[in-house]
RNA sequence: GCCGAUAUAGCUCAGCUGGCUAGAGCAGCUGAUUUGUAAUCAGCAGGUCGUGGGUUCGAGUCCCUCUAUCGGCUCCA
């Protein structure tokens, strides 16, 4: 007698051995035709997986995120089978299912492949799922393994089973095609009904780079055709939101080859939401009790040495600036903490002064690899809404909650709802990565879970991810493509104060050293502004836009009053355009409407005799006529809905 | 930096396997028109086809170099 349990808490009976599949049709035939993957007690199963015992089961469709990974991990398989068929003598590494879709890294050996060949892949692909192979998992010793992919010369394999214990090592076959797998997979090949291969990269083996490259192709799988037309549309109206195209499209930004690469220029109409960006985060500041302080874009060399950066990154930065006669050095600044350290220092401080918050939009230079730049959301040359808070510690709790509730202040404000905290911790296996002595880096730890936790927020823990001088609290915001960016950054730093010798006098009338916060709720202007053009895709929040409203006249005649209304609106810090060019309404709202300006007032004879106006917000919705006045406070209402007053 | 791809007018693009003075729409300029909710009409002007080299009787088209951009990898103070 077994029993399975199924999620719902009902339990199922059966006299002998039974597979996954036998118990779905047991549930309901049609769902059964459905499964395509299980987990049986916490563990990944197939379909096929023989039930001897009582457990837990969990049955999975195209539904779940577990049948999608099943279902990609299987195409991965028919993808490295029809790369094998078509490209002989190639050597397979490995095969995993991705956020959307899956990717081979094969070693082709000196052959090439490119997007031309895509093609012949995914008919071959389909063929192979139209044969309707069962997958088959199964147990190979780990003195077989190895010789069979001796036999092959795959050193990958080799490596890879070698790390691997006897008695763990199993292979799944489908049709002609064997793989080292540890399973999880679809019951046959034919559920995979629409195919496309999507890019090709180059990929080091381990993700070493001093390690082989090799080549990865990136493909993705459906159920049905249907499915796949809708993803790709869905990959194109993405790229419509690209801050790339919108920067250009709203004349926000543009780059010059002779000015170089990754050195964003902000025009006018991007420099004024930017700076009106900054605006509100200064005023958020200041009730938050910041002071805000300027240092200059280059330092000393020593300045870094002090401070470990010089040693952690001096040969990989922009080298230094050298004085005519002496042998000076100046770096450009690519992090503002050393100069606010030094800030610090300028004069003797008692507990009485903590907490310090020193608060700067500090432009910074780094040298970013050539093929790491991507528009605005990693650049050569940025502006971080920097802060350091200088603390003793047991103020450090508080203030990094302080902190949180301003970054998720500036969030709430700009509708970023759907963001990751991930608590960046250091990586043990790689101390050499990191400064400070390891007691150090266990409290700062500690104190960004604690206060993530007493703050209720919702986090994951990234090891590796950590600064090399602390840990961070990241605030993570993916683009259009689904590309997880890094934005707000809080960081606990017990080093620089040790290294700058930060000290204050305590009550007890002794020396002691404070702590530091870095924090950028941000993270850099040109980063936060990118995501948030691609989340509203241009569509700015009422109070951000460069240009609230634009009024239209009908003919020119209308000019006159138009630039009436345009002042009215200018003494309630309303940001209004009058486009009174010789040309028709249409054209006119048309071009307001690509513009995404909110709101379009039309004046014409109608308007000017009654002293009204005719509101028509974007998208195309009537407001009717209004009074001027009730047109301003209903602006200003929206605006005072939108973005509330910082509270401390 | 590495792998793969791309680069034609300010913008978006056409230009097949090499063959007359390189095309279009939008934007710009000039003129007509004075307009009622997503493109009024006509004319004009605008390009050393990213750069440098090569193959060829002949190169936007083929090959190489470099630069920039795009998708990844690595990196991200």
């Amino acid at each position: 007698m077994i029993k399975i349990t199924l999620p719902d808490g009902t339990i199922r009976q059966f006299d002998s051995p039974l597979t996954v599949l036998d118990v779905a049709k047991d549930i309901s035939e049609g769902f059964a035709r459905n499964v395509i993957s299980a987990s049986f007690n916490q563990v990944t199963v197939e379909a096929s997986t023989l039930l001897e015992t009582d457990g837990q089961l969990i049955l999975y469709t195209w539904q779940d995120a577990a049948g999608k990974k099943a279902f990609w991990h299987s195409s991965a398989h028919i993808l490295a089978q029809a790369l094998q068929e078509l490209y002989p003598g190639i050597k397979l590494t490995i095969g995993p299912a991705i956020e959307n879709g899956f990717y081979y890294d094969v070693d082709f050996c000196g052959q090439s492949f490119s997007e031309k060949d895509f093609g012949a892949v995914e008919a071959k692909m389909l063929d192979i799922a139209r044969g309707k192979h069962n997958f088959h998992i199964h147990p190979v010793s780990k003195a077989d393994a190895l010789a069979m992919y001796k036999k092959e010369g795959n050193d990958y394999k080799l490596e890879l089973i070698s790390n691997l214990t006897d008695g763990d090592i199993t292979f799944c076959d489908h049709d002609s095609f064997t793989d080292l797998c540890r399973g999880g997979h679809i019951p046959n090949t034919g559920i995979v009904k629409a195919v496309k291969i999507l890019s090709v990269a180059g990929a080091y083996w381990r993700g070493d780079e001093n390690n082989t490259q090799l080549t990865r192709v990136y493909g993705i799988t459906f159920p049905k055709q249907k499915e796949l037309n809708e993803y790709l549309e869905l990959l194109e109206e993405a790229k419509k939101r690209d801050h790339r195209k919108l920067g250009k499209q709203l004349e926000l930004f543009a780059f010059s080859t002779k000015v170089g690469q990754g050195l964003p220029l902000w025009l006018p109409k991007g420099t004024a939401l930017r700076s009106r960006l900054e605006d509100f985060l200064k005023k958020a500041q200041q009730k938050a009790g910041y002071k805000m302080v300027v240092t200059p874009h280059i330092g000393q060399k020593e300045l870094y040495v002090t401070s470990g950066h010089y040693a952690k990154y001096g040969e990989d930065s922009f080298q230094p600036i050298k004085t005519p006669k002496e042998d000076e050095e100046f770096f450009l600044k690519p992090m503002n903490c050393p100069h606010h350290c030094e800030i610090y220092n300028s004069s003797s401080k008692s507990y009485k002064d903590l907490p310090l918050r020193y608060a700067e939009f500090g432009t910074v230079y780094r040298y970013e690899q050539s093929g790491e730049l991507h528009g605005l959301t990693r650049v050569r040359g940025f502006t971080q809404d920097d802060a350091h808070i200088f603390c003793t510690g047991d103020q450090l709790n508080q203030e990094f909650k302080n902190v949180i509730d301003l970054v998720l202040y500036v969030f709430g404000s700009l509708g970023f709802e759907n963001f990751t905290a991930q608590v960046s911790v250091r990586d043990p296996e790689k101390s050499d990565k990191y400064i400070g002595h390891s007691d150090n880096w266990d409290k700062a730890e500690q104190a960004i879970i604690n206060a993530a936790e007493e703050k209720g927020l919702n986090y994951v823990i990234e090891t590796g991810e950590a600064a090399f001088y602390g840990p961070k609290l990241d605030f993570m915001v993916r683009d259009a493509l689904g590309r997880q960016w890094q934005l707000g950054t809080i960081q606990v730093d017990y080093n620089l104060p040790e290294r700058f010798q930060l000290e204050y006098k305590g009550a007890d009338n002794m020396m002691h050293r404070p702590v530091m916060i870095h924090r950028a709720p941000f993270g850099s202007m040109e980063r936060f502004i990118a995501i948030l053009l691609e989340h509203t895709g241009g569509n700015f929040p009422l109070w951000l836009n460069p240009i609230q409203v634009t009024i239209l006249c009908i003919s020119e005649k209308y000019e006159k009053y138009a630039e009436k209304v345009s002042s009215l609106l200018e003494n309630d810090e309303i940001r209004a355009l009058v486009d009174n060019r010789n040309e028709t309404i249409g054209k006119k709202i048309r071009e307001a409407e690509m513009d995404k300006t909110p709101f379009m007032l039309i004046v014409g004879e109608e308007e000017l005799t009654k002293g009204l106006i005719t509101v028509r917000r974007h998208g195309g919705e009537n407001l009717g006529v209004l009074k001027v006045e009730d047109f301003i406070s209903l602006v200003k209402k929206e605006i005072q809905a939108t973005v509330k007053p910082f509270k401390v």
